[in-house]
DNA sequence: AATTTAATTCTACATTTGTAGAGTAATATT
DNA sequence: AATATTACTCTACAAATGTAGAATTAAATT
């Protein structure tokens, strides 16, 4: 199951600090911070969905991410993708190079990264 | 407000279709097709949003988009870049091409693509 | 004209989401 | 030891979402 919008923005501070208390994602909240309660149902559900695991610590839980940002997103990405490019990821990306306003420098290094990308898949 | 899944759906076809009644729209689902009820509901709830319009053609409606699909895209795709790689589009862009598994002729093409940028940023 | 089909609105209801109070138990502080 | 703080569970409730039946009406077909 997917996280929602809210629990997304909680994994965030999670993804950022690796490992966290409660108070310590708490902390990362701008003022108005939300009710301890609220995380705390927070932290439940997402780790009844499975994104979330913790080690207890005396009473207490220090809590981690199961999933890496990185596979989170990237199939967060493949679903856009799938949805608006009919799967399509070149169509995808031609898109994004036209509507995105990246700079000279920013172009420029994307295409050393796809020169890179073209070589380590030669071989 | 944003579009729920469903209604992101649905507009989909209507994007592809350009204007629709509630007929052609109900004939782009695969079997088992929802309710014309539910899609009457979608549909409402969309135009209440403002990303749907139409125009009364004697008892019934035509559908048509108020958003552009790449607009729309754009939007979406700006939250998650915000949201994942700290507003940086080319942190994105490199994720991107390193995590997608583009083909040899995708690549060069994304970078033939990149250097019309480069050179239409020029002038 | 009578019947079928299609579109719309209203109503409804279960699930998910956003948010948090009350209560309880453990830990830290005075 | 007494008190304050923290984390957690349980319960709750409003809003949003997914889904669709019933009723109504207009248009198309027989």
């Amino acid at each position: 199951m997917k996280l929602s919008k809210t629990e997304e923005q909680l994994m965030q501070h999670l993804w950022k600090l690796e490992k966290a208390f409660m108070k310590d994602l708490l902390e990362q909240y701008e003022d108005p911070k939300p009710a301890t309660t609220t995380i705390a149902t927070l932290l439940k559900r997402m780790t009844d969905k499975g994104y979330v695991g913790y080690k207890t610590h005396g009473k207490s839980r220090e809590y981690y991410p199961l999933i890496r940002k990185a596979d989170y997103f990237s199939k967060h990405l493949n679903g856009l993708i799938k949805n608006f490019f009919n799967d399509s990821a070149s169509q995808f990306a031609s898109f994004f190079t036209k509507e995105t306003n990246l700079s000279e420098a920013e172009l420029k290094e994307l295409r050393s990264i796809i020169d890179q990308q073209i070589e380590s898949n030669k071989k």
